[in-house]
DNA sequence: GATGAATGAGCCTTCATTCAT
DNA sequence: AATGAATGAAGGCTCATTCAT
């Protein structure tokens, strides 16, 4: 039997080697070079592996979208099915786990995002992921607010979350979670009926 | 033969030249060769009016965001010094300016904003024209609100703004002028205190 | 006006060096590299006149094909129409011409011959040019020969061409000229007609 | 899970895929790893069995000219001693035997020959057979030929042979095998004095 | 013996910059 | 002042070979 040569080691260990080296110096200069080095591997592994530098760069994103949306759908699955207000909050909470919001992943996912707008593949990845958060929203944003107005609210909150998300990638101390849960938290008191907070309780 | 012109009429042709290759092909893949050849001037011009491709890319980055500024500026200018709220809105509308929210120049911004966080010069700038926008919603806000209300609310406010550019960048139909209004202001109505809205005519 | 890079001066440059640099190395070990060092130029040269490496071997191949093509066409418009046999040695004889049996220019031929096997385009040359050999050899043939023996000489022939280049190719002499023509008229001796080789002169 | 093979099974089983893979994509764009995938063995058994790339190569054109000179062996075996015209044919038959004429074989052939302009190893190889071919003609011709002529004679056929084969090669069609016995048979026939191709039989 | 994952040198190509004109 | 031909460093990818298993 040959050397193992586990692909399970592998992609992670390279993909979390693009993340870092996207932080560091944007996907722009990021070379296969720089990552399969952070990574201890040679060049040649990364086409082995991924096809190819664009199909590493695609991979990763698939993670990083793949760990928002598990983030968020493991907060839901925990939160009272009649506590509406308590999934938005673990939608909105979702997006600012304290996985997602960390600078390196922040810095990837604006640098993928502004590389969307020219690429096929990586801007389906995006929509995809941009609609199903839309969704989640608007799903339970119907059960307390007429049509037009559940529309507008959940297209606010994304607006708030990526707003949010865009600053902190700027910022050099990255995104203030306690700040970032005040802004969507206000906006959210505001436009929420309060006896939604009670969630199944206020049933009674 | 040399095309006779002067330095004023090229630069803003090179300038517009590169937001569009930017909008076409995105920050990665725009060469210079690109650039010069859609402005119907040499390769060699870059070089010497911005000193290399990368001073084109900070003089872009510059007349956009100056052309932002400007444009709130002059709504301010505008507006009635008392009515606050319509100053506030005048800010919320200059970023949604018609020039402002065309498809190109959204997508320069995108790129640009990617870009800047590997690049201390367009970094600066960013961070210029950021707080410069929140201390002029801070500006205004603080007037009818508590301090740290009006800081939040004004992070709110901002985060926002750049929520609704960074989905519009993506989005194939681009920022729908309309559906922003909207979302924003919801959001000043929900924080504004009521009477402010009445500006100077001060119906009381 | 900029740098006269006149590509009149840089094509036949760039040709001869690939010319040179097939004979030393072979086409499957020459470079880009090589071959713009040769010619004393930047390897980005190639890419600039030619498209890329494929092309300058296309367009290698190209010229050594027309110089065969003019050489034998120069022949023929300097022998007289009526002197058949005459012509047919001057088909033949172009073939041997002292520029076409250059070892250099034998060794590119047959790497190109082998390479065409495999490429399209270069395919598609060859045959251009094997077609217009045997189209004119049996033009020639068929004045003095039925159609069938016409046909079958002409082949002959043309192989004979083509196993005296092949042959001279791998020897480390190079095609043997002399050898070469006594070969190919004895072939000429044995199937012509006696009475055409007067040509024109058997008209008196 | 290691295959259960002798190295006797391995060697012609690499050799076959080799030549397949070589008709294919030719020479220079196949890999070892084509050519042990298609065997169905692992990269590394090539550097195993020969020594590397070129061992197999090597060898691989060694098959193909004993397969070559097996044949004319044969062919020469069975052809009475006194039958010159007819062990001529056998000579000519065996280059054209339907093992060699494999348009399979016919492109490996030809790859080799160009390849070997640029590797020793290789040309050592070929110049070996071809002076056998010539020895082996001129062996026969001098029994009926004088010196000189027969020198003369024999260079011609085996430029003839080469070059219907080198014209096979790039043929879609392989070589015609009729025509090319057609051709030579002309050849011969007009060479040869009659009287020799009754062979022992006339000599009563 | 046999495997095939991993290596890394070397290839072709791109493209910002330079500079003779 | 303006040109654009030429440069050459740097990039991603290929693939023969190695070696732990």
């Amino acid at each position: 039997m040959p050397k193992v040569g586990m692909p399970e080691i592998r992609r992670p260990q390279l993909i979390n080697s693009t993340i870092a080296i996207i932080d560091e110096v944007g996907l722009q200069a990021a070379t296969v070079a720089m990552i399969s080095k952070r990574a201890g591997v040679s060049t040649g592994i990364i086409s082995h592996y991924f096809g190819g530098k664009y199909g590493l760069l695609d991979a990763t994103m698939r993670v990083i979208l793949k760990q928002l949306s598990d983030g968020i759908r493991e907060r839901l699955d925990n939160t009272d099915h009649e506590d509406i207000h308590g999934r938005i909050k673990a939608i909105v909470g979702g997006n600012f786990d304290s996985q997602q919001i960390d600078q390196k992943v922040v810095k990837t996912w604006l640098a993928f995002w502004a590389h969307s707008m020219h690429d096929p593949l990586l801007r389906r990845l995006q929509r995809v992921n941009e609609k199903r958060l839309l969704s989640h929203l608007k799903y339970e944003l119907k059960r307390i607010l007429p049509l037009g107005k559940a529309e507008r609210v959940a297209a606010g909150i994304a607006a708030l979350i990526d707003g949010v998300w865009l600053r902190g990638a700027l910022s050099p101390d990255g995104i203030d979670s306690e700040q970032a849960n005040n802004i969507i938290n206000d906006y959210l008191d505001a436009y929420l009926p309060a006896q939604t907070k009670r969630g199944k309780a206020g049933k009674s």
